[in-house]
DNA sequence: CTGTATTTCATACTTTAGTATGAGTGATTT
DNA sequence: AAATCACTCATACTAAAGTATGAAATACAG
C-alpha cells in the first residue's frame, strides 16, 4: 500500500528506459555499420560507443535517482513536515503539568535553568524541580534525552 | 564513518571515477581486441561495450546526482523527518572534523560524555575537547544549542 | 623535510545540571 | 474541614558539563 507507488514507477522507469536504450542500440548499431563502419578504425568506434552509453548510464542513473528520492519523499514526510499538532493524550498520560511543559519548552530552546527561570520569573530551583519531574516523568536521565523523547512523542515541535 | 569516509575524498572522487573509467575501457579494449574479438560477433562485442559502460554511467550518475543534491537541499528543503542527506558543503565550511562529527552524532543521540568516550574507546578528556571545539564552530554555548543548530544545518537526521 | 591539522590525553578549575528532601502557599476536590 | 495537587522555593549535596592550557603522536601537504 505505502510502497505500491513507489515500486509502480519505478517498474516503468525500467520498462520505458529499457525500451528506448534497445532502440538507441540498435539504431546505432544499423546507422554506425552501414555508413561509417568501413571508414573508422575500431578504437574509435569502440569510444564513440562507451562515450555514448556512459552519457546514457548518467541520464538514467540521475532520473532513476531524482525519482526514488522524490517518491520517498512523499511517503515518509507526512507526519510533521512543517505543521506541529500537540499529542495531547500524550501529555494527560504523562501527567506533565502546564508549568512543567513550559520549562520543557525552554529547555528545547537550548536555554540553561538559570535562562530559563529568568524568562518565567521564577527561582532556579524551582526550575530544577521542574526539569527533575519531567525527567522522571518522561522516563529519561538527561536534558538531552527529554528534548528528544518530548520531540518523538510529538510534545514539542 | 561514513562522513569520514567521503569528506577528505571529496576533491578526489571525480579523479578516481575517471582513472577507474580509463582502466577499465583500456582492460576491456585489450582483452576483447586480442582474444575474442575473431570469435565473438559484432553485434555482441557492441552489446558488452554498450551495458558495460551504461552501468559505469549510472554508477557515476548516481554518485554525481547525490553529491549535488546535498548541497542543493540545504537551501530548498525545510528540515523534515523522512530523508535525510549530509549537507557535507556546511561540515567543511565550519571545518568540523570526521572525529569532532562522531562526538557530535553521539550527543544527539542523548549520551552523556562519559558514555560517548566509552562508545569510542577514548577518555573523557579528549570527548570534552572535541565537544569544545564543536561548540565554538557552531558559535554555541551548550550542547543543546549545538545539537539543535546541528539539526537545523543537516548536519545531523 | 617542515609545518599544519588531527587526535589524543591530562590537570585544574568553574559552572551548570541533576538529586534529595523538606516546606510553604493557593486552588480545587472530596 | 481535610486532603490533594500544582507551584513555588531553599539548602545541601553529587555528578556532569564546560573552560583553559599544555603537550605529545601521527598523518599529510607543500
Amino acid at each position: 500500500m505505502k510502497y505500491q507507488l513507489f515500486l509502480h514507477s519505478v517498474r516503468k522507469t525500467i520498462i520505458i528506459y529499457g525500451l528506448s536504450l534497445a532502440a538507441l542500440t540498435m539504431l546505432l548499431k544499423v546507422l554506425e555499420y552501414k555508413y561509417f563502419m568501413r571508414d573508422l578504425s575500431m578504437e574509435i568506434y569502440v569510444a564513440v560507443i562507451a562515450i555514448f552509453f556512459t552519457i546514457i548510464g548518467v541520464w538514467v542513473g540521475t532520473k532513476v535517482i531524482q525519482r526514488k528520492q522524490t517518491t520517498i519523499v512523499k511517503e515518509v514526510v507526512v507526519p510533521n513536515a512543517g505543521t506541529f499538532t500537540l499529542n495531547e493524550a500524550e501529555l494527560e498520560q504523562l501527567n506533565i503539568s502546564p508549568r512543567e511543559y513550559e520549562v520543557l519548552e525552554h529547555m528545547a530552546k537550548g536555554l540553561s535553568n538559570q535562562e530559563i527561570a529568568d524568562e518565567l520569573y521564577i527561582s532556579l530551583s524551582t526550575v530544577k524541580t521542574h526539569a527533575a519531574n519531567i525527567y522522571a516523568k518522561l522516563d529519561v536521565k538527561r536534558r538531552t534525552q527529554a528534548i528528544q523523547k518530548a520531540k518523538a512523542l510529538q510534545l514539542i515541535p
